[in-house]
Formats: C-alpha cells, structure tokens, sequence
DNA sequence: GTGCGTAATAAGAATCATTTGCAAAAGAAT
DNA sequence: ATTCTTTTGCAAATGATTCTTATTACGCAC
C-alpha cells in the first residue's frame, strides 16, 4: 500500500474523532482539510485500513458502519436514546470461555449491547430530555 | 393487528424453514403457495411481526437480515466458510453478569460468533470443499 | 530534474437491501 | 350489502456502499 494523503488524513481523522464516527461523519470532518476528497475514496481507504488492522469496523445492526480508532478487542454499547456508540467493559477472557464451547470453530465474537449512556442516565436523572437519534416519526413540540 | 393471509403464510414460512432464512429467501418459499405475494409485503410483514415478537430479527454485518422463529434468546454463529447462520450455544445468564456492569444501562445484548460450522468442519476434516457463500471474487476453478 | 508505470483519486453510475407512496383489494364491523 | 380501515402489489425512492472510468500523482529509474 503506497502512501496517499488522503488515506493518511482518513485514518488521522479516525483517530481524532474518538466517538465512532460513520464514512459520512468522517468525510465530513476531513473535507475542510482536503477539498475534494470524494466519499467514495474515504469508504475505499476505510476498508483498505480495516484490511490492514489500522482501524475496526463497528456494526450496529440498521445503521451505517462506524470505524473504531481502538485496536484492541471491545464491544459497544449502542445507546437507544441518543443514537450514540460508547465503548463496553466486557471482560475478553472470561467472555470467550463462555462463548467458545459450540459444535464448530469460534474464531471472532462480537458483542453488542443496548441500553442507555452513562451521559442520557445522567440526564434522565436530571429529568432532561436528550436530543433523539431522530428515530420513526417522533416530532418535537 | 388485522387478520391476513400472506402475514400468515409468510410467519408459517419463517417457522418452516427454522434455518434462519431472509427476506428475499421467504419471499421464495412463499410464493408459490400465493403467487403475486410481493417482496414488499414480506418485508412489511416481517417488521410487522418483529415489532410484535413473533419472530426475531438476526442481523449479520454487511449482509441481509435474517429472521429467525425461535423466540427465545440466543446467539448466532455465522459460518464463514458456508455462510450459514446457526444457533450458538451462550449460557445468557453468566454472559449477562458479564455485560452488565456498565457506565449505563444495558436492556439488551446480541453476540454473533463467526467461525466455521459444525458441518464445514467435519466437510475440512473429510478434505472436502463446502459450497462458499459466494464471496470476493473467487473463482472456482 | 524528467519520464514512466502503477497505485490512488474524484465523480458518478450501479447495486443491493429495504422502505415508501398510492390505488386497488380484502378483512371487519354494521 | 355497505362502509370503514388495514393490507396488498407494484413501482419508484432511499440509503449505504461498491464499482467503473478517466485522471492524477507517487516514487523509482535514468
């Protein structure tokens, strides 16, 4: 893989927006910084990247891909309220043990939890309302 | 919810065929015993009856959702070699202790394994090749 | 530095799974 | 049977992602 700025400034991007953003969140931040750059070359490099380990990919079912900075191994808590991805504390080894026992070869386990952020808790709590994931038909008043 | 004859047929097929089938599959095997049945009802139904819990959703990324008649909870192991989505055994009530000491709530959590079913790993051991799910750009020779 | 071969790009068409709009058909209730 | 509402079928729209094609620009050889 030879070197190209745009693939240099996608995975800097990556990086620097440690939430996990979609292709289109990325092209977004990186545009400014590199006019021009088509969004079909920022899912081309993504995916060479992923290839390459430098980045994850994170799926939540319904939903664009999002990429991951982190390289090692963790899930993702999907919160229902605000839309937002937040890492989960899941402990790797213990998971595995649970999860290796099957008729067949397990080779990658990928956990995804639903629920509510630590931030939309915290606002609940306060008996705030966050701004929604802008799911179904649901119009503010 | 009103009474209709494919919602009927297309849950029947869902229950029928308990490999864990898709849209466009079900539409398949429905057909025949309602010709004219749309791809547009079947996926309409098929939301219909998730958001009823009559059957569940099982999405694997980057592919087509599937649906699956059992209604209990469990996990899916995706065979990466035959492409088929099986049942995996995952003890929910340890994997829930495990998941759920998170910084927010957790309501829910999907685990999908991917790795080689039992089938293909009996086919590796016989030396023989399984059908590939149609991959990359793989030609067989 | 100049020139080349090749990998990488931008732009947009193409694809795939899924949803939606709408007029007609089918359940349900009267 | 009549009316009211939900569902259907079809086709067109969407959204995410990939692919195609002509073009650009690395990076090496001279």
């Amino acid at each position: 893989m030879r070197y190209s700025k745009q693939r240099e400034l996608i995975l800097q991007t990556v990086q620097a927006l440690s939430d996990h953003p979609t292709a289109e969140e990325i092209h977004t931040q990186a545009t400014p910084r590199c006019p021009g750059l088509s969004l079909g070359t920022v899912y081309r490099n993504l995916n060479s990247l992923v290839d390459a380990g430098r980045v994850r990919r994170v799926s939540i079912p319904g939903q664009a891909d999002r990429f991951d900075h982190t390289l090692c191994w963790h899930s993702h808590l999907y919160c229902t309220v605000c839309g937002s991805v937040v890492d989960a504390q899941v402990d790797e080894q213990r998971l595995m043990e649970l999860v290796q026992d099957q008729q067949g070869v397990v080779q990658e386990c990928a956990v995804t939890l639903f629920g509510i952020c630590a931030d939309c808790c915290a606002r609940q709590a306060a008996g705030e309302q966050a701004a929604p994931p802008a799911r179904d038909g649901e119009q503010p008043d």
